[in-house]
DNA sequence: TTCTATGCAAACGATTTGCAGGGAG
DNA sequence: CTCCCTGCAAATCGTTTGCATAGAA
């Protein structure tokens, strides 16, 4: 899937619903299509002032907070640190490393059973909007050992 | 459980690291022995605020950090919201609701699958570091309908 | 022309930090 | 007496808001 191609589903969708296409607009969907990963807002503010340097912070926070009205983009809440976005297409779950920080993406069944229950006792579980928390592969210490290089990420 | 033998309990805790026992950290131990759900930091400043109103509230933070460390009191990170913290006796699961801020306790085993799951893909879940998000029965919608009568918290 | 979306600056909530003094052990 | 813990003030980080204006439709 093409980084293009969903930025003009994006632009497609904007329109659909009658949303006006701003050039702010178009930078943070531009963005999003482009950065690996899940960005925070602050690294989307970054990416966006490549292209846009008129753009202000706050746009961009009103913008992925209209989008994430719209459906358009969704945001993981990860323990600590800042919001994650990305474009609403792939449903997938995630998990980050309480040590080195990294996200990873699950498959979005992984919590299939535990919504499941959940919805028995009255709760029903959005799986997508957190992330779920412990230790990756490479920071997990391996078999009663010390962790080993698995860096801290942005300096 | 009696609030106080918890208390007795995190005191003798703090003694056996040979760490100091003051009066700030007596406080912060007392409120998380007396006050009911999982308070904020804040709220832990709040009620320290009663007893000993000299406490900073950096010196509130800085204690519960160092409980932290010492395996004395554990904190759960909540989607959207400060972080909420317990003493680290019982060990359980914590969902909350998008919609009214309240957090709801989980039997500890709802996750096991999922841990197991995980290991096998090389990551080590902590399944009591996040909060689980989305609707408690009384914000969800109740059958296609509108939800009714679930007030947001601490207004 | 209309009304939404933007830029800017300032406020905001939650938390952290540097520093010098106080008090537990 | 020694060093850890504390109070205070200020900084920091992520995010939000009020206001007047630009610009999409």
């Amino acid at each position: 899937m093409a980084a293009e191609s969903r930025l003009d589903r994006a632009l497609e969708a904007l329109r659909r619903r009658g949303e006006r296409v701003t050039e702010p607009r178009r930078a943070v969907l531009e963005a999003l299509a482009r950065l690996p990963d899940h960005p925070t807002a602050e690294q989307i503010v970054g990416a966006v002032e490549a292209s846009a340097p008129a753009v202000h912070r706050a746009t961009v926070y009103r913008t992925l907070e209209t989008f994430t009205d719209l459906g358009i983009v969704t945001h993981v809440h990860v323990g600590h640190g800042p919001t994650n976005y990305h474009l609403a297409e792939q449903h997938h779950l995630h998990a980050q490393c309480q040590r080195c920080g990294r996200v990873v993406d699950l498959p979005a069944e992984v919590l299939d059973d535990v919504q499941a229950r959940m919805a028995t006792l009255g709760f029903e579980l959005d799986a997508t909007h957190v992330a779920l928390s412990g230790l990756c592969a490479q920071c997990r210490p391996p078999a009663g050992d010390y962790p080993e290089s698995c860096e801290e990420e942005e300096p």
